[in-house]
DNA sequence: TATTATCTTGACAATCCCTTGATGATTAAA
DNA sequence: TTTAATCATCAAGGGATTGTCAAGATAATA
């Protein structure tokens, strides 16, 4: 469960984010006040700051160079929209995300997944038989390294981080970087070159199981 | 197969939506007046309701309200765009989600499925003998996987969803994936392969009761 | 540009499983 | 008890899905 504060002077605002990301699974750590943002950061830590530009007592860019001085928390700013110039600065100021208001409480959370998954990428794993180390996309069975394309590399993560679930073609077509328009058996191709490549047997599977007529599963 | 009730009173659009959503695998079940929909829920289950605030009869928010007493089932509103208003009212009201129109029919697809992801999420529930993981197909017999296929694992759930209901063959093939014009033997067939696969009698059934004349029923 | 690697898709066989008629068993009602 | 309707199950038929080959299209690289 993601930790989130929030920094929001607009009070009716700060609830209707707050139950919303709560019903998306975060944990969500509410200020009208930045100051009291800020004294908060000095004693407990959170994956994301959520500050809202228009906040009085300190300015908004003061109190994101504060944040960014203290932790290193990754933040999305939001503000009026069409203030592009608050834009740039976000980033200039080290914001993570930027988003303008008024927003669909959806992107928010799009945003937010975005940002953490960029962030908490980290090193090497071992996950069932595989040595996976993904950002230098190295993948290893006993030892040997396994060559795959980029495409059969996505799949295969997309597959195994979601491993237990049934993952329907479409779902992976959406997954990765293949075309929205591409045919299904293309993926069963994929598929069956990743499971030559991993040693498995199509027939009596050890890792990416068959479902029929609904998608594949990684044990 | 997920079901999903939709309430929307532009009949053009009801059936774009309703044949959009069929050929992504959702079994759509349209109503123009509220009123119906609200009698149906009685009757039926739905895993999802898509409500449209433009509506006759009832105001939408009532809607809206009235569903969320009568079930859990999670709702998803959509009206004209740029009704900032409506969009917090949606979220006061209890809605999961939120949607301004006109809409993309695939923003509609991505937001059903997150919202069923979220609410389905970890809802491996255990009842009778049963180990029930339905987002990843899964059940369980005393630590021993069923290997239903995939009209059996519908049906299966649907009958044990409406325990001590009696359930006719019409209902069981209207609310499954089958064929409306699928012979009512087949429902039989079914029904006695999934008997075999739960170790179930059908002369002293543990579990699926034959009704004479009228259906079956999950004791 | 030429070459190579990768992706995509049609083809076809193998497989899965849905459907349905047939048959005997079971049940309800006369 | 007899009769007609319904149910359980077998087994065959057939439609749909999957695995994989191979060829063509596309992208990456030398």
């Amino acid at each position: 469960m993601s930790r989130v504060l929030l920094i929001e002077d607009d009070i009716e605002m700060q609830k209707l984010i707050q139950e919303y990301l709560s019903n998306y699974g975060y944990k969500v750590l509410s200020f009208d006040k930045p100051k009291s943002a800020l004294e908060i950061l000095d004693k407990e830590s959170f994956d994301i700051v959520i500050l809202d530009l228009m906040l009085p007592q300190m300015d908004g860019f003061d109190v994101c160079k504060e944040i960014k001085r203290k932790t290193e928390t990754p933040i999305i700013i939001s503000s009026a929209r069409g203030d592009i110039g608050n834009k740039i600065m976000g980033f200039e100021l080290g914001a993570d995300d930027y988003l303008a208001k008024p927003y669909e409480p959806r992107e928010l959370i799009l945003r937010i997944e975005a940002v953490l998954r960029r962030v908490t990428k980290n090193s090497a794993v071992n996950i069932l038989d595989f040595y996976i180390d993904e950002p230098n996309r190295v993948v290893k069975i006993d030892d040997y390294e396994i060559d795959f394309t980029k495409i059969e590399l996505e799949i295969f993560l997309y597959l195994i981080k979601n491993r237990g679930k049934i993952l329907s073609r479409e779902q992976i077509i959406n997954s990765t970087s293949l075309s929205p328009d591409t045919k299904n058996r293309t993926v069963d191709m994929h598929i069956s070159n990743i499971r030559y490549k991993i040693g498995d047997d199509s027939k009596n599977p050890k890792y990416i199981k068959s479902v029929w007529g609904i998608g594949y599963k990684f044990i």
